[in-house]
DNA sequence: CGTTAACTTGAATTAAGTCAACTGTCGTGG
DNA sequence: CCACGACAGTTGACTTAATTCAAGTTAACG
């Protein structure tokens, strides 16, 4: 089982912005020349408001770092159908494909900061930056297998081990560190809860309900939520 | 709407063994310096027989290269429920990780020559070496936006519209490539087929059976299938 | 040609969806 | 500070798509 997908806190940036924050995770080496420069010359930084989507340009493909705040990003299929394939937070860089067989967005789960960047330009400039290249594919890689883990929950598991699984996998990104339990404030409501699962809005508030009264998880509030027994909600959420 | 997700044909290789193929393909310009020699000392051949597992150190994150023959990366939750999370066909590289939620396998649809290699040294060997790197970060967004297509379709989508979408998908891989039509030779059973679209064999049949009736497929014996109009068929896959 | 496993089809069951009514939370303005 | 309104979430009753169980067919291989 794995520990933690939890990425080391963004540093604290006193007069530093959202692009040297970037920088520092991304290409630490190029902070001062002309990479560095290339990049910063690339980068649109831009303040979403919540719930509204990061405008992207429909015929490039768009890198997008997440400065601060979170996002979904959704896949719309035919007939307004809609499944968030991931969350993001803070220091997180997410890839945007511009056409696929669905249609992507990024949406603001609250106020936040990204910085966006034309992917086939980011690539240019950095092809001969090995060090960017390997964290762009560590991330890479981490994200397809957090799909892929995605992918057997949504193929396999049934609506309180896909909850527990989300749960516990929240846990690890964005949960408070506790020994025998964690403390979880949710940014997404039960509808993005829901639409990230593959379930409707009510199934989710009947397997909140079942885990509550499992004494698994306690709840406050909309997105406060309290895993009791982190161990135990695992098991519950079918990880082998 | 994506046109192909083909890769080009793997070059015949007379009096070439695999490991030049995949050096083609992933480090043209190493072929003879010292990279390319490295890798090839970390690339372990193997020839895996239909059904049979590739063999990897549990302990460590594998990188396989697929010279011939086709596989499945197979995911395992608890109470041994299967999701088939990928095929792969020859050319492409497959990352497999060693500890996750659930665990992973890869298994041979067919008689299939792979190179494995242990991804911490392959990405050490080429950490300064751009150029794989790139083609690597290439592949790892491809297979990341197809496994998203994938999550789409398990979260959202009805056992038809999951069905005409992996043949569509299938067919922008291995099909044969014609005007109007398409033929498709499928590696894998019915049931490999609804281990990847987390449905039941049976559900499967019914839903080939509903497409055939339709007269948008055809099929003669156990793998063969003709896509008679693949744009119809892509509509009833919900792509949007 | 016969055996076996893969596939197909039908009938009964079930987990999740849908529809509808109700309750709690949170922000706003009196 | 409290009352109110609007929306997010909860719960119940009924429906449905897919699963499960069971009984045939068909294709592939020796």
């Amino acid at each position: 089982m794995r520990v933690s997908n939890r990425l080391h806190p963004v540093p604290a940036a006193p007069g530093r912005n959202q692009f040297d924050a970037f920088l520092l995770r991304f290409a630490p080496a190029c902070a001062t020349d002309e990479i560095g420069c290339a990049l910063r010359k690339l980068a649109q930084p831009m303040g979403i408001a919540k719930g509204r989507t990061v405008p992207l340009d429909p015929a490039k493909d768009a890198l997008v770092y997440i400065g601060s705040g979170a996002t979904k990003l959704i896949a719309c299929a035919s007939s307004g159908r809609e499944q968030i394939v991931a969350f993001h937070f803070p220091g997180e860089l997410v890839s945007v494909p511009a056409r696929a067989w669905h249609s992507y967005s990024l949406c603001a789960l609250a106020g936040t900061d990204v910085l966006v960047f034309p992917a086939d330009a980011f690539l240019e400039v950095t092809a001969a930056e090995p060090a960017v290249l390997g964290a762009l594919l560590e991330r890479s890689f981490a994200a397809l297998h957090r799909c892929r883990d995605k992918a057997v929950g949504l193929g396999r598991k049934n609506a309180q081990e896909r909850l527990a699984s989300f749960l516990v996998g929240m846990a690890g990104r964005i949960g408070s560190i506790e020994p025998d339990q964690c403390v979880l404030d949710l940014p997404m409501s039960r509808r993005d809860i829901g639409d990230s699962l593959g379930l409707t809005i009510e199934t989710i508030s009947r397997q909140f309900s079942e885990l509550r009264q499992s004494g698994l998880i306690e709840t406050t509030g909309r997105s406060r939520v309290l895993l009791c027994d982190p161990a135990a909600l695992a098991k519950r959420a079918g990880h082998i």
